[in-house]
DNA sequence: TAATTTGTTTAAAACGTGTTAAACGTTAAA
DNA sequence: TTTAACGTTTAACACGTTTTAAACAAATTA
């Protein structure tokens, strides 16, 4: 493979990694990005030197995340791949997806904290414990709103990702 | 401690474990955001249940972020700390400070493969290759200018961090 | 039918990270 | 001076996650 490639999919390594992804799926990830043609299983495997089993399971997390789709080649049995191009929407679906995950595991918990709060005896300690609380799910509904206006998608060439959500300022 | 109290600084540990911080940290600093006094290391062994080495590294960590503050009590030896409640700042700070770290590790890396690219010879994968890492480049550059322009702080009750960031967009 | 190819699944290993327990130096108290 | 309290440091341990190697089922080819 050419050295310029193989430094791209370096760092897509090192980048994902950093960001709580397995290096490999970026890796994988960078390879589709940069090949014009499909690639098939086996590819990786010979390309990045990685197992069978671990670009079996890190295809198809990509695939989940409609990071890459799978595509027919000729009358080939293998499977092929290429990558979606778009990385903004990619981003930008799975950190809202992750944020409201987040939000549906702990919400249940505030509100069950609130009603506590509400209904318990109202001593010095807990009145302080209440005001702080308050701001915590300030932040709570903030995330929860700044989510749900995220975008799908973005163009980061025209910053009209920011642009979006300039809206919700007014 | 109170239930209530007990319940939200484990709901802060799994939160902060969410998001690639220890929970103890989490834990610690939602025990003194709670709490209407100082909070000594003791304190934090006895109520978390927590050992006296993960107390001192984890408070340290807090420290340096500026998440919590040392402070003096009576003529205590002991050090006691309090949260500084600004969460939106620490997050904010935290956020830009990683961002920008990620950005200086690829950037030199990210301008080699550019003038390697702009320097090789034009085969027809490497024109391929090209136009997508300029992509890539947009991408970079995005961040890079979005990261700068955000705020050291801001309001999640008034929306106004959406404000800053719209002044972008124009 | 037998042999090969393909992708998935599983158990074991490898790895990084966080926590603990214990040892340590320093400072204050007795 | 001796003892106790305090916070830090370090080595060992525990934990979750990722990767691998091997076993596997399904499908194709000879």
């Amino acid at each position: 493979m050419e050295n310029t490639k193989k430094e791209i999919i370096s760092i897509a390594g090192l980048v994902s990694s950093r960001f709580s992804l397995s290096p490999i799926a970026g890796q994988i990830y960078a390879l589709l990005y940069l090949s014009s043609r499909p690639v098939s299983l086996n590819d990786m495997v010979k390309e990045l030197r990685i197992s069978k089993g671990s670009a079996s399971t890190n295809i198809r997390a990509l695939e989940s995340w409609g990071a890459v789709r799978k595509v027919w080649v000729n009358s080939d049995r293998r499977d092929y791949y290429e990558a979606n191009p778009d990385i903004e929407g990619i981003v930008l679906r799975r950190v809202k997806e992750g944020i409201k995950k987040r939000i549906g595991e702990i919400k249940p918990k505030v509100e069950s904290i609130e009603s506590a709060l509400k209904n318990g005896k109202k001593s010095k300690d807990l009145k302080f414990v209440a005001g702080r609380f308050a701001k915590l799910k300030k932040i709570l509904s903030f995330v929860e709103n700044a989510v749900d206006i995220l975008p799908e998608r973005a163009d980061f060439g025209k910053l009209s990702l920011i642009g979006k959500i300039a809206k919700l300022a007014k």
